[in-house]
RNA sequence: CGGUGAUUAGCGCAGCUUGGUAGCGCACUUGGUUUGGGUCCAAGGGGUCGCAAGUUCGAAUCUUGCAUCACCGACCA
């Protein structure tokens, strides 16, 4: 490609409503122009690269067995209310109408489809299991679209759905998916992570994400130290405290805390840590037979945070998790927030683990303006239950048993996850077995976000100068830099010949044919984030060799010009 | 959806307080100059000032309403 035949459309300053550095970069390079909100196209750059990894993981699901087809993005609404996700999707589902009025969905994922297809199609366990992929265009209004393709709103993505007869054949393909996201991560040249994941409201037993390494993650994700571990921290456990509670040793002393409420608050003004406090988080449970919800008391360490997917899994939570107001609150217990303490609380109260371990500690006395001291667990509250509802932090113990947690940030690429029968129950999706009974199947369902790698992919592999491309995705595997072309011909003679033969070998190759000054080229080069640019110039000639400059190490080494294909023949 | 801020040339911004019909840098076009790291000089082209209504002799500027976009919080690949 010569780009004067090209589209390069990079940009020399920065557009304001770019925040993160991914997002800044693909528009100054040229990969990604915004539409309106969540919607971009895809320049000629940034389309090469998404392709290739579009390529990768095409070849890792065919080589893992799944077979590819290409479903409609515009749905009838009637698959989405046998479903039931219609009714359950939420404002998330962009819902059209057509010209008669009948109402379709733009697919924001695609259960639907494959199961009525599958049923369809499908009607012996002799043609199971099946491994159907696709990759195809996503549409989710999403609330707040952010960070360019990162969070568009419309994205492309891979899904895959598998169907068996029995949860055995399932976690076979599970785990098959399971290794070929490693190879697909492997192959892109990205820091990633499996990490388990919650299934979230579809239910299941098993999940993993895969996670993209990066401060700009918006997933906090929790590692062991000392071993594999790693989960998402909505699903990782915090154990209890290790040994005995420490016994009571201290009154229960109520003491006036005048518009103290915060914890912070609270342990200044009793010159005490944090962590020998606890708070209590007002939620309202699910309704009873009356449509009423009750308020029931969260309990946690004063320096922890309430984990909300956690706490909305239990019985006596509502889910979706929802605070109580402060009139129901002042209703219940007749005491504002701020003062609220499990000490005499006529409320279903549930404890974290870490606080219930607690002795001795600060809470408010139900009372606005006061709290204890000196509370204990079973002398001073009672009836309470334990359960596991804050989020872990770095240096607690390791849910799986070795090490302590470290949290980063990740960014979430993929994520496979074992449905059940959930899809093909309600739209009766099952085959005859062997003994000629009908069975529902099984599903598993596995994602990746395509367009989200390319964005992630920048966010780990950038410096000041733009993009620093892994290998396997760069939109060129080369650039042709020319100095002065338009003055020497031996330059211009030496850079088309070396384009027609790198051409010829198949390489991809950027040939800069444009009449710009060296640093202008240069800029843009880097920018791109081409990893091997070829640098012809008078200087280097008369030995017959060019100046051959690596992107990722920043190294530049002279080559003859007759050995420049041996810079890609180990591929 | 709530909170914050923005909307003036393709991009980045000034002008608005104090109303008089729009300007700077980059980019673009032309000519010259320069040529191994975003040259320099000159001359140009390009704007319904987000939309609508109002106030006024006169509105980018004041008033009201609406729209769009971005950022911070709950969903997801």
């Amino acid at each position: 490609m010569r780009t004067s035949q090209y589209l390069l459309a990079t940009l020399k300053e920065t557009p304001a409503n770019a925040e993160v550095i991914s997002h800044q970069l693909m528009l100054r390079a040229g990969l990604v122009r915004n539409l309106a909100s969540g919607l971009y196209t895809w320049l000629p750059t940034g389309l090469k690269v998404l392709r290739k990894v579009e390529k990768i993981v095409r070849e890792e699901m065919e080589r893992a067995g799944a077979i590819e087809a290409l479903m409609p993005v515009v749905q009838p609404a009637d698959l989405w209310e046998e479903s039931g996700r219609w009714d359950e999707y939420g404002p998330e589902l962009l819902r059209i109408n057509d010209r008669h009025q009948r109402p379709f969905v733009l697919g924001p994922t695609h259960e639907e489809v494959i199961t009525k297809l599958v049923s369809n199609e499908i009607s012996s366990y002799k043609q199971l299991p099946l491994n159907i992929f696709q990759v195809q265009t996503k549409f989710r209004d999403e609330i707040r679209p952010r960070f360019g393709v990162m969070r568009g709103r419309e994205f492309l993505m891979k899904d895959a759905y598998s169907f068996h007869l029995e949860q055995e054949c399932l976690e076979q393909t599970y785990q098959k998916m399971f290794d070929a996201y490693c190879r697909i991560f492997e192959r892109l040249g990205l820091d990633y992570r499996p990490v388990i994941a919650d299934t979230g409201s579809i239910g299941g037993d098993a999940s993993h994400e895969f996670h993209v390494l990066a401060e700009s993650g918006e997933d906090d994700i929790a590692f062991s130290d000392s071993s594999d571990f790693a989960a998402n921290i909505e699903k990782a456990e915090a154990l209890a405290p290790a040994g005995p509670r420490g016994e009571a040793t201290q009154d229960l002393t109520k003491v006036a805390t005048p518009g103290v409420k915060s914890i912070e608050e609270v342990a200044a003004f009793l010159k005490v840590d944090a962590q020998a406090t606890v708070k209590t988080l007002m939620v309202l449970a699910p309704e009873d037979e009356n449509g009423q919800q009750a308020v029931v008391a969260l309990v946690l360490r004063g320096d922890h945070q309430l984990n909300e997917i956690k706490a909305e899994k239990l019985e006596q939570v509502a889910a979706p998790l929802t605070f109580a107001s402060e009139e129901q609150i002042q209703a219940a217990i007749n005491c504002a927030t701020g003062s609220i303490g499990p000490v005499n609380l006529p409320l279903q109260v549930i404890v974290d683990r870490s606080a219930a371990h607690l002795s001795d500690f600060v809470c408010g006395a139900n009372e606005d303006g006061y709290h204890f001291t000196g509370a204990n667990w079973d002398r001073d509250a009672k009836d309470y239950r334990v359960e596991d509802i804050r989020n872990v932090v770095e240096g607690d113990p390791s849910p799986c048993g070795q090490g302590n947690i470290i949290i980063k940030r990740g960014i979430e690429v993929g994520h496979i996850f074992q449905l059940g029968k959930k899809y093909a129950d309600a739209m009766n999706c099952g085959v005859l077995t062997e003994s000629g009974k009908h069975q529902t199947l099984t599903m598993g369902c596995y994602g990746i976000g395509v367009s989200r790698i390319v964005a992630a992919a920048i966010e780990q592999n950038h410096d000041k100068y733009g993009i620093k491309w892994p290998a396997a995705i760069a939109p060129f595997q080369a650039a042709i830099v020319p100095m002065n072309m338009a003055k020497s011909a031996r330059v211009k003679e030496t850079a088309e010949a070396l384009y027609q033969e790198l051409q010829q070998a198949g390489i991809e190759v950027l040939f800069d044919d444009r009449k710009e000054r060296p640093g202008v080229m240069f800029a843009d080069h880097e920018l791109i984030g081409t990893p091997l640019l070829l640098v012809i110039g008078e200087r280097n000639l008369d030995n017959q060799q060019i100046e051959v400059k690596n992107r990722i190490t920043g190294e530049k080494s002279l080559l003859a010009i007759n050995e420049v294909l041996s810079l890609f023949n180990p591929q």
